[in-house]
DNA sequence: AACCAGGAGAGAG
DNA sequence: CTCTCTCATGGT
């Protein structure tokens, strides 16, 4: 009754394996990275993320020095500039302030996680990929198409809390860092398919988790 | 031409 | 604590 490691080996039949698939040169490119992908495509996220690059931005040191008009043109192309500029500095001041301008430095103090969430911009699903595929620290990463996909097979309704859908996961597999990251990206990748037919019962559609089209949300929580 | 994308913060009740 | 709103741009 594990449906935890059922759905992890369904996911791994269907398409295979998941290696590199948060590419970033540095922790901290990683940080940006997750930052700028905020409810955007990845591809979006990459172009300012590369923006950032070319223009020397993608340290600590000087992404803090920036100046935020700056930071807003750069990563126009995934959104919420404003927000995300600031964003931004919160993480690169936190990274000089507290861990010496070094975000590796953040293996080796308390509540790494608690420490991110302080920083305004931060907040659960963003913590969690940086400690996982920035910092390889065991933390999973829940976001929508989790939530959607679990509740969609019955694992959980749609209120359960992000961190109790976290603990589903880690309670129920070897505390890996790569099967974590594996993890999480085969529900992305699962969830990008978009299904072609309409009965979300269909046999084919039974792990899509947007087969309902057109809807957001499920409008009712038909029992199977 | 609506709809959504690898969310998060702020405000109201 | 639980909704609801806003934020911006780019691609179907």
């Amino acid at each position: 009754m594990d449906m935890i490691k059922w759905l992890l080996e369904k996911l791994k039949g269907m398409y295979g394996e998941m290696s590199e698939w948060w590419p970033g040169e540095t922790p901290f490119h990683i940080a940006i990275g997750a930052i700028l992908t905020q409810n955007t495509t990845w591809t979006s996220a990459y172009k300012s993320l590369q923006n950032l690059i070319q223009a020397g931005l993608d340290t600590p040191e000087a992404l803090y020095k920036a100046d935020v008009n700056i930071l807003m043109e750069l990563i126009r192309p995934s959104g919420f500039m404003r927000q995300k500029a600031h964003y931004l500095k919160n993480l690169a001041e936190f990274v000089c302030r507290d861990l010496k301008c070094r975000l590796e430095n953040l293996r080796y103090v308390d509540n790494p996680r608690e420490k991110l969430l302080g920083v305004k911009g931060i907040g659960k699903e963003t913590a969690d990929s940086i400690l996982l595929y920035g910092l390889h620290l065991p933390y999973f990463v829940v976001d929508a198409y989790t939530k959607r996909l679990l509740s969609r097979l019955g694992i959980i309704d749609q209120k359960t809390y992000y961190d109790d859908i976290a603990r589903l996961f880690t309670e129920n597999l070897p505390k890996d860092v790569k099967l974590y990251q594996e993890y999480h990206a085969l529900i992305v990748e699962h969830a990008k398919r978009r299904c072609k037919k309409k009965n979300p019962l269909c046999q084919s559609c039974l792990l899509k988790d947007q087969c309902l089209v057109g809807k957001k949300e499920d409008q009712d929580t038909q029992d199977v």
